[in-house]
DNA sequence: CTCGTTGCTGAAACTCGTTATAAGAATCTC
DNA sequence: GAGATTCTTATAACGAGTTTCAGCAACGAG
């Protein structure tokens, strides 16, 4: 849907300068990670072998492992342009500074549910303790962001002042973190993320706010109960099932 | 499938109901979860190969698959006991509601932090999305005894009654699972996994809380602020300097 | 005691991520 | 263009988790 082929995304800088060994480099590097995005979006997780990306990428088995250094550090590569996400939320002019951060949440979560096979792979590496790769996803554009968020609702007054930014970020992302593990591994149904995101946010910031803002705050909570509530009603109604698929 | 569903398993009280086939099952189950458990403190995570651990059990490789069907079943076991925390717990006595939220919080961070070897592979299972395992981990004993909690806090009248309390407390989870997870990559000091979590819960209860609890809370989370920064400031000093506690 | 059932053993095999190694091709340097 | 460097390729191998299967010992019931 999105540039699933475009080998030019990932160059910012000097493309002239590129000597013809870092070309093709780039080049290999460029279609590792097409036939990554290509073959977890075919057959999911589990369907992504080393050596069936190699084949399909045209490459030896040994190559990803020179390029990206694990089998990880690829489907984490694929993380790195989200920059779809920048762009959206570039357009997007909202007065509320609280009503901004809610909005970036629900973009972000918006697009990891349009393609729930390819970023539940990705969450799901996220998650993965095994080797040391966090630096990967801790990016610092994106704490600079969410960080940035935060100080505009600070200076407009919505965050109280003796309370930390940092940690306040750090708390909102904790609630972020694990909705998206719950939804990688099914607790969570998908309708049911973004109003769970939006409840725990609302609660956190309503803990962190000016007294003149915990009136938006609290209704943003009973709003999220409410659509989470509704969501379960339905759920659990057993016998309507009528959703059947012809064709 | 085979058995699967053996309760009390592990529970060594009850030797004479159980017939002798039964018995000798938990017998190789509890050896199988001691050489784990050995096995993990000794080396770590990476050192529990289930060739070592079937050796160390004296059983045969495949017995550990037939009994708990894979080694992440196997290292979840080791969570199951930690009626330590309520043992430590029900001897508490606290007036407070939350107060006993709070402590309930601590005293469970100080039995992971006290093994870290241990618990740190426990978590990492825990966040493991490979295989279809987190039926054995929300266990409902756990998810009563922190849901009591917030009840009691509700009939104290300290958190609000329109207030979710089924999702105040999955957003208390939240930040706990998170900060474990952390602690376990290593993103998170251990002395500042007690100051996070009772930061992070004190931000949530504050934003679900009744108004006259609303000081209180407002102090703790100022509390858990102050320690963080605190333990940054002392990690960012370089050694050179003299540590010791200069009077 | 006898027979059928249960389930462990031992060994092999399979898949997967990852690494090592030798050979060879492409690229850079002069 | 010749030599040196760098990287890919092909292939084998390692260790890991997991499965399979024949053989056999222990167990439960009659």
């Amino acid at each position: 849907m999105t540039q699933a082929d475009d080998p030019a995304a990932q160059d910012e800088a000097g493309p002239a300068s590129l000597s013809r060994r870092e070309a093709g480099k780039a080049e290999r590097r460029a279609r590792i990670i097409h036939a990554a995005r290509e073959l977890i979006r075919e057959t999911g997780n589990a369907g992504l072998s080393m050596r069936v990306l190699a084949a399909r990428a045209g490459v030896s088995l040994a190559t990803p492992y020179n390029l990206f250094g694990s089998k990880r550090a690829i489907v984490l590569a694929l993380l790195q342009d989200v920059r779809d996400f920048h762009d959206r939320f570039a357009h997007l002019r909202a007065t509320d500074p609280l009503e901004r951060i809610f909005t970036a949440v629900d973009i972000q979560i918006e697009i990891y549910l349009a393609d729930p096979k390819l970023y539940k792979t990705m969450w799901a590496a996220v998650f993965d303790t095994s080797d040391d790769l966090r630096a990967t996803l801790w990016n610092p554009r994106r704490d600079a962001f969410w960080r940035g968020l935060i100080a505009e609702a600070a200076e407009a007054g919505a965050v109280a002042a003796e309370i930390s930014q940092d940690w306040l970020q750090r708390q909102l992302d904790h609630v972020f973190r694990c909705i998206m593990l719950d939804w990688v591994v099914g607790i969570l149904p998908p309708d049911a993320v973004a109003p769970a995101a939006r409840h725990g946010y609302a609660l956190i910031l309503k803990g962190a706010c000016t007294p003149e803002w915990r009136g938006p705050l609290h209704a943003r909570v009973l709003e999220g109960q409410a659509r989470l509530e509704t969501l379960q009603a339905v759920r659990a109604m057993p016998l309507r099932r009528g959703d059947g698929k012809s064709g």
